[in-house]
DNA sequence: GGAAAGTAGCTTAGCGCTAAGCTATTTCTG
DNA sequence: CAGAAATAGCTTAGCGCTAAGCTACTTTCC
């Protein structure tokens, strides 16, 4: 009965799973990765319903915090959108129809490139990206909160290092 | 011109954006949960086509490795089943009936609970979840060979203690 | 032992996404 | 400067999921 380095967890017990049935598989890489999964899910859930108070998805979410964070006058072209977002651009059509019939943003002609639009965010779009996106930071800070600091800063560097590889791999 | 603590990623580029518009906001969680949500995204759509080679999905890989890691007789119902995999049964149903018609499982009536199924792999589908699973393994080690082995277990330690306290808030 | 409550699995409608194909427009090339 | 290639945004078909409702069966509770 030896200090366990933490208490064990759903993936710890899936590891153990298959070690009784398949010893000769190395899992460690399924520590890190099943518990990526894990937290993006859980926490992904969690976020949707915090941005649902705001009557928008995660999704409409992450349109509008692009606009905002792009600065005034809070214009990008739905090409832009769909490519720092990962989408295709099906689906950055429906998430801009919808934002439109919100009244979150609007879509104008691009006065230099008629294949073109602009996609802007309104008055109302812009208060409520502003209140939404304290929403979802104050339920990440909470999460987050399981750790000290210095873990924190930690952990955040482990994942940039392995995204990166990971992005880019050095081939 | 200091030394980076490593080199700026897209998160770290967010990061500035908002402290750019909004220097108000804490956006340290967005440091970890950005980095999880875009790890999970990248290596999830690179597990699907790890997976596509063996004829099937990541979730229907999902199935077919709960049914394995269970041990023989490899036998769950699709209850157990959804419960483990966070699904709902309609979901399940569909999985099902796509494992089932390409005979990597089959369903067999429960013998004691008359309303209850009985899901099986087949030789079939035990043959493909143990390739399978080596190529996903092999697929997430490479990735993690970004970090060295002192590291990685480090980084599945936080993750642990993050995710113990994201699911079970404690209170 | 019979009514009420709970459970297993399936079906359907609806949602949001991708892949592929379309038209209109712009940019490249000889 | 004309024809070819590339690009912007939209539409459609198809996929996999959820939520809600269904039937069949089992368990619980007087």
């Amino acid at each position: 009965m030896s200090t366990p380095k933490a208490s064990r967890d759903p993936v710890d017990a899936i590891v153990d799973q298959w070690a009784a049935v398949r010893p000769d598989l190395d899992t460690a890489a399924m520590e890190v990765f099943g518990r990526v999964y894990r937290l993006a899910r859980t926490m992904g859930d969690r976020m949707e319903k915090a941005y649902a108070r705001f009557g928008i998805s995660r999704g409409e979410f992450d349109v509008i915090a692009t606009l905002r964070r792009s600065g005034a006058p809070h214009t990008l072209s739905p090409r832009q959108l769909s490519a720092t977002l990962m989408l295709t651009t099906g689906g950055m059509t429906g998430r801009l129809d919808k934002l439109e019939r919100a009244g979150l943003l609007r879509r104008s002609p691009d006065l230099h490139d008629r294949r073109a639009l602009q996609v802007t965010l309104t008055d109302k779009g812009l208060a409520v990206v502003d209140e939404a996106v304290g929403a979802g930071l104050a339920l990440q800070t909470e999460a987050l909160s399981a750790l000290d600091e210095e873990q924190a800063g930690q952990l955040a560097d482990l994942l940039r290092q392995l995204l990166a590889g990971t992005v880019n791999p050095p081939s």
